[in-house]
DNA sequence: ACCTGAACACCGTTCAAGT
DNA sequence: ACCTGAACACCGTTCAAGT
């Protein structure tokens, strides 16, 4: 019985939880599947578009929650949202933000933010500048914080892990910083 | 003539300004240095151990900005200094993040943020949390600016780049929002 | 539509041996 | 101290050919 895209991009994601990133190669996915490495590349271009799919079905796999009325409060449940999805799946966090960075997918997040913090009443270009600022923490701290996971599951010492209060803090940090802006903004007026 | 260890670094940061971190094999830097591969390992443990020597090369590459008296302005210079020394090297941001979040060097940047930061009167929680949101900030956009260069001149449209201001209000943004905290901190004593 | 088989041009790393 | 030569176990990708 011949294989689906989805069912690519499903078994890349069972191997990528069980081996992560770097062993998650076209060769070894294509042995899961019991199938030869060159009929991954009928269902995908290459490699970086197979990855491509496996961020966005991350993105989709992930929780949503709600979104208050507050500007602030919507920031927070985009991150949050964003945050439990790259971490709910081993190395998500580098998958997705390579995928971003390279422009083959992964917008939604960035898009959403962008649009509530024009709403907010920030000028276009404040609001990129800062949708791009909270995800660089997002996936900076997610990233870290799978890092220590794999280096604490090798012998390593385990750190004290970056947990999930530090990442309220750090959010709020830049989203008071954003606050301070359109404060300014609403004063000028 | 034999090779020193110094020589390697030299000639890998050469490697990665003409062909870029992905095209950096152990075995390209050997073809350049006219030696087997397997002789890197004379003074390397591993690629890892080669990249974390690069990273902190890059570092040390980098200009030295004056430190202003106040806090704030200290931030935004080691910030500053850090941006410029990994754009000065191709795909630098990618190298020395990739070390930073390994643990295997590039530590100084972050040390002196959070001793800024605990000398501003942070408590040890927000200095820790304040300094690794900077990092991630100034990794992410210095990332995502290489990855635009890289991206323009391959045949690509060219976006808007992601230039000095945004970097400037980008820093200001978290800086803001730690100064929120460092008043309230103090209006509370 | 989905896959095989074979090939091409590569990887990082180890290790005995040479000078 | 610094390096060679040879090997091991891998990579991503292409392409003609099969069903």
């Amino acid at each position: 019985m011949p294989h689906r895209r989805s069912d690519v991009v499903e078994q890349a994601i069972a191997v990528l939880d069980r081996y992560g990133l770097a062993d998650l190669s076209v060769r070894r996915l294509a042995g899961e599947l019991g199938v030869q490495p060159s009929a991954l590349y009928h269902h995908f271009a290459s490699k970086q578009a197979l990855l491509a799919a496996v961020a966005e079905e991350i993105l989709v796999r992930g929780p949503v929650r709600p979104r208050p009325a507050d500007w602030a409060g919507r920031v927070r449940a985009v991150c949050s949202e964003l945050r439990d999805a790259v971490l709910a799946v081993r190395d998500g966090a580098e998958v997705v933000a390579t995928v971003h960075a390279f422009g083959l997918g992964a917008r939604r997040p960035g898009e959403e933010l962008t649009a509530v913090l024009l709403d907010a009443g920030c000028d276009p270009g404040l609001a990129r500048v800062a949708a791009g600022t909270l995800l660089h923490f997002v996936f900076g701290h997610a990233a870290d914080e799978q890092a220590q996971l794999q280096a604490g599951s090798a012998g390593a010492i385990a750190d004290a892990p970056t947990d999930r209060s530090d990442f309220a803090l750090g959010l709020d940090l830049v989203v008071d910083g954003i606050a301070v802006r359109l404060a300014a903004l609403s004063a000028s007026r």
